[in-house]
DNA sequence: TAGACGTAGA
DNA sequence: TCTACGTCTA
């Protein structure tokens, strides 16, 4: 297998299960199930349409998960803390956003510490679809927010993972 | 060995040669050669006084290599292309200041791309001294220059490295 | 060429 | 808490 770049994926990664857990970002990378070093939205052009493929949430940027598997996400960009500026509907969230019309699933990977001095560690979650899109804040600091509905029959994720999620 | 994390080390690293080319900067900080993820300096208190221990040229920042073995360095912070405001005798900076009078071996490591869309890689150039330091440039754009000489008695570096260097 | 929910050490 | 001569894809 070519290790060296892989191939932007929609949907499950070839090996890769629900609660596989990683430690670092460049893990993701290097399996093709996140390829951004940093950026939370990967993105390429799949069939004509411009569609995220999976998205990394780790707290950073504010975000709601329920047990029913709905997921809030946050758009990227304007570092809402600093309120440096409106998001823009480009890039990842614009690929985020195109993924509603298009049905397209996009892998969940939640980052988060399993201690106060833990390091942070990476597990996939799984498939999501995403289902409405709508825009938090006033003009200067606006921020992009997705609802995302995790896909049925897909394995849980461990409870004690769901406890840590921030 | 502990991996994890590696010892502060002045002078040469068990095992690492003059001329080892890593293709990584975390190769660097995994073998303790010099352990800043991005930082040019690294730095460490050592027998009470807080030294440089190593550092990166690798073009960011402006440097001159002689083929006498003598470097010409930029200290950090500021950002000299963009004058955004005066470099401060601080972290990286104080430290190799202090290696002058306490006469610490610095490890000097090469950064440089061997065509054009070749990947940068690193390679140890051994130990040096650090002989002088001035300041370059007016208020608000004011830089450090350290003038550091090879130590006599080490392998030369190959001459198709020496040729790529900036 | 610029942006990005990184990482580790001081 | 902040910095830092990174590293990748779009």
């Amino acid at each position: 297998p070519d290790f060296t770049k892989p191939r932007p994926t929609v949907g499950n990664v070839s090996g890769v299960e629900v609660g596989d857990e990683f430690r670092y970002r460049v893990e993701l990378a290097i399996l093709g199930i996140h390829r951004p070093y940093q950026g939370g939205i990967d993105s390429h052009h799949n069939d004509g349409a411009f569609v995220a493929i999976s998205i990394v949430a780790s707290g950073v940027y504010p975000y709601e998960l329920s047990s029913s598997g709905e997921l809030i996400y946050t758009g990227s960009g304007g570092k809402p803390a600093d309120k440096e500026g409106d998001q823009k509907l480009e890039r990842g969230n614009l690929a985020l956003y195109n993924c509603i019309a298009t049905k397209t699933p996009v892998r969940v990977i939640h980052g988060f510490k399993r201690g106060k001095d833990s390091p942070s560690t990476f597990t996939y979650d799984g498939l999501y679809r995403v289902v409405d899109f709508w825009t938090k804040g006033q003009s200067g600091s606006m921020v992009f927010k997705y609802r995302l509905q995790r896909i049925p029959g897909q394995p849980k994720l461990p409870s004690h993972i769901v406890k840590f999620l921030r």
